[in-house]
DNA sequence: CATGAATGAGGCTTCATTCAT
DNA sequence: AATGAATGAAGCCTCATTCAT
């Protein structure tokens, strides 16, 4: 790999590791195995290679979320959504370095990134959000789901992601995280499935 | 105030803001109207200025759990559970700083913090965790609830509220905010008060 | 003297040697016995230091014109002419160090201060255009100078000055610029006492 | 242009405007649309383009006096001198940035040039001086200039010259510079032509 | 309690220069 | 002749911290 792509990787990791404050341009320089000013060969400057890094990390983001919606149409709409939560843990697990610095960004950015990372959060957002709408749909029409509004089904779904997102980062235990993703996904598929009387 | 409070709090304020390495001393002094030696009156260093805002913030939030318990007994279950996401929005909403800080710190603690912001996460959780669980076999006992395993309401309600917790800081609008709560709320009510017939 | 003041004149000697570009915080520190970041404690950055050093010297320069109006009156024109030179060449030889300064700085000013430069410039040189006006009036009513337009001796004897200045800078040698400073201003007031046929 | 020489013109207008410590290698590579190490093809280091630089200018500026003496014999000794000022002037207009350089590098050299440069000063002056005799001598032959010591006439000449050239670097209107040079020549041309009863 | 003065450590960045291509 | 990659040196500046007052 070139070292401009190293320099953004390790970027991702030790800013997500330490944050921008906390982590110095030498420690990701001597990491890549280079020394600190070689970095301005490729970058304009720390900000420049945290933004690249960001924008980087946020495309793996995006992109996990676009093959959440590629991979739906294979099953019903229970087996996808329980999907959904499998990818995002498995993503988790395999892009964890890549994920402790999105969150870490979209919750905490610098502040000279405020309004990019806002912009940027908006965009996944929505993408998201359509891409569960589109299987709530799904499972109406399998009569997975009976007719109800979309909308509090998506934004439950959603919260419930983010839950598990944070649950995910601050349990140290794997059989913990994991009784919790199945649990919570119970409840609001049992929820889901609900024939409201009224 | 004394000025060693007023210090601590806004170490909350600050640190909150931007984090344990993005906030220089001097900017706390200058808050405070005081020069940075000041400081050194009342803390050791940064580290023990920092822990100990920590200490004040995660007390508070204790607080805040401890007062879902107290006030838990007036109502039944659903109302009770209700109430609870209303006190954690308002409690958001009245300390954001805190919050800001309490969240900040318990996902992304500074590295010399690591292992005491575990084990004070963990207290507040099994807290959490206990005072949902009550509410739970009160509502079971009011049959509000049908009879059912415990843990995994109390997972996923637990579930809801970090996702609500995320989505209050990075969501701009109180009203995205507002439905969201509703949304993620009924459904996870329509679950619990379901009646399996399995 | 106080670090402050000790740093401004030596801000002023090594600036005025070696150009702003030219002169590193870390010699003016240490020609002052100081560690660097000592000059923070009184100075907001370089160029903070630079232009406080440049307004002290303009002070003193401006002072030294100043003293040329107030002494003016105790002889004839022709001799307070002549002192003005010789005031000029004593306080370039007492204070080579602030002109070399104030000359450099006014020549070629860094482009952060080009502005402020130029008005300081403007400032100064009216100054001395309205001591020279007054003593060349001195000199007519002494019936000295024969009556004529003021505006060519003034301004052919500031040429005179600057010519001067420039010269003092770069002969090596004292007799040969005591030379060119007789010389300069004989042939000045040959013409100035000259009275026209026409 | 080759870009050896467009390198060398490009550093004696940079070197000129910001001054050796002032200018990087760099800018000057990129004013050329050339990278950097592009340099090392043609210079040694940046000490060298200096000089080379400085050498050039330097040969302008002499082959300029050298014209003021060629082209003198066409007319008497007052027109030729009037002339030569305005030479000296139509010199800086058009070569603003050469002679830029070379007053630059005249008063304020880098240190490691200082020798060179007074060496180069006290050469093109010795030149300058040769030119203003001849011409003064050919004033007297004509009778338009009395008998006097030519010294003093050619060093207030040259006086004049040199607070011409600083007046025309801090001046910027064309239109205070011209009166200045008027006015300073009509007084120095006064004297020259008076005779002295004495 | 509080501050002014000072500093060691370290961070970001620029720059002249080298070297392999 | 020119460049991309890299670096050593150095510069400016910030910051936590100390100490005498």
């Amino acid at each position: 790999m070139t070292t401009r792509n190293k320099l953004r990787d390790t970027a991702i990791r030790l800013f997500g590791e330490k944050g921008y404050d906390g982590t110095a341009l030498s420690e990701i320089a001597k990491a890549v195995g280079v020394k600190t000013p070689a970095i301005y060969a490729f970058y304009a400057n720390k900000e420049d290679l945290f933004i690249t890094a960001f924008k980087e990390a946020m495309q793996a983001y995006n992109q996990f979320i676009q093959e959440l919606h590629t991979s739906k149409v294979r099953a019903d709409a229970k087996t996808t959504l329980r999907n959904v939560l499998a990818r995002q843990y498995e993503f988790y697990v395999e892009s964890t370095e890549t994920n402790l610095f999105v969150i870490r960004t979209l919750l905490f950015p610098p502040l000279f990134l405020k309004q990019e990372v806002e912009a940027a959060f908006a965009d996944s957002d929505q993408l998201l959000s359509q891409v569960l709408e589109s299987i709530m749909v799904q499972g109406m029409e399998e009569n997975l789901i009976p007719d109800q509004k979309i909308q509090p089904l998506v934004d439950a779904f959603l919260t419930l992601m983010d839950g598990l997102a944070m649950q995910y980062f601050y349990y140290g235990s794997k059989e913990v995280f994991e009784r919790k993703l199945e649990h919570a996904f119970d409840v609001f598929w049992r929820s889901a499935e609900y024939v409201t009387t009224t």
